[in-house]
DNA sequence: TCTGAAACGCACTGCCC
DNA sequence: GGGCAGTGCGTTTCAGA
């Protein structure tokens, strides 16, 4: 597994903005022709530089407009119980993603839903029935300044 | 612009796992032929339920495996300030999300970078330059627990 | 590692139900 | 709205350089 060149780099460029660009698109930018361009991404996805392709739907069409933030510090610190909070997190489909944190707060919450009632119903039946939460703590999202899955490469 | 029905749903959900599947198997599992499905998706991506298709990488694997939250609030709120603030923002590359948010902090950061060192060389040279920002709280993410793009549809 | 050509399969269209 | 058959294009493979 070596280095990744130029060539590669681009590849990775282009295909975090839109994955449905042919290879012999991508090979037209690059001054190339299309079978090292298609050996170059079949090589990225089975080194694992890219882990999969997928469709990025729009939260509000599809009636989930609510984002939260919530910050969530365990009571307890010892492994079992980390272990089984990322088990029962795991479970709630509402999150999107969850972090450990380092610092005084122990993980960040990302959860979508369709309204306010369900953030308050989704706290209150599933998210604080989770037994060893200390502190809970909600953020709300008035609106996404900027949004990216594409890293700076 | 009608509500979606089930199979539409069912085909969001499969595409916002997996873009790369073929219309023909995307079609075998819902019992249908290759064509109301590729019907049906064109019809998604023009009424804007899918926004993108997109790769998505490995950040560990192209050196970007430090990822910071960053909570920023303002000094002064007026529309001209936070606008400007929206528009600076933009312009950093390190940034991968940013969200307006309701309550004490205004604004939530994700920042990935390849270590803790250009963490703070990004905070002295690009974020803390910019004017107006009051107060601003750095969190490490210390592990990913969970991760997806996909809406619970 | 790239080029160029050849084979294959899927996306896409049009017509039928 | 879905099924079926046909066409073109992109993907995929391979010889050669």
């Amino acid at each position: 597994m070596e280095t990744l060149d130029t060539i590669d780099l681009n590849i990775l460029r282009i295909l975090q903005k839109d994955s449905k660009k042919t290879t012999k698109a991508i090979a037209k930018t690059l001054n190339l022709t299309a079978s090292p361009v298609y050996e170059r991404i079949r090589r990225l996805e089975k080194q694992g530089y890219i882990k999969k392709y997928v469709a990025l739907v729009d939260k509000t069409k599809i009636n989930k407009p609510i984002t939260a933030i919530c910050m969530v510090s365990l009571r307890y610190h010892n492994e079992g119980f980390i272990d089984k909070f990322e088990r029962q997190i795991k479970a709630l489909h509402e999150v999107q993603e969850c972090y450990h944190m380092a610092g005084k707060v122990d993980f960040f919450l990302k959860i979508n839903l369709e309204s306010l009632d369900a953030y308050h119903e989704f706290i209150r039946s599933k998210l604080s029935r989770i037994e060893n939460i200390g502190v809970l703590e909600s953020y709300f999202v008035l609106k996404e300044i900027f949004y990216t899955t594409a890293y700076d490469v």
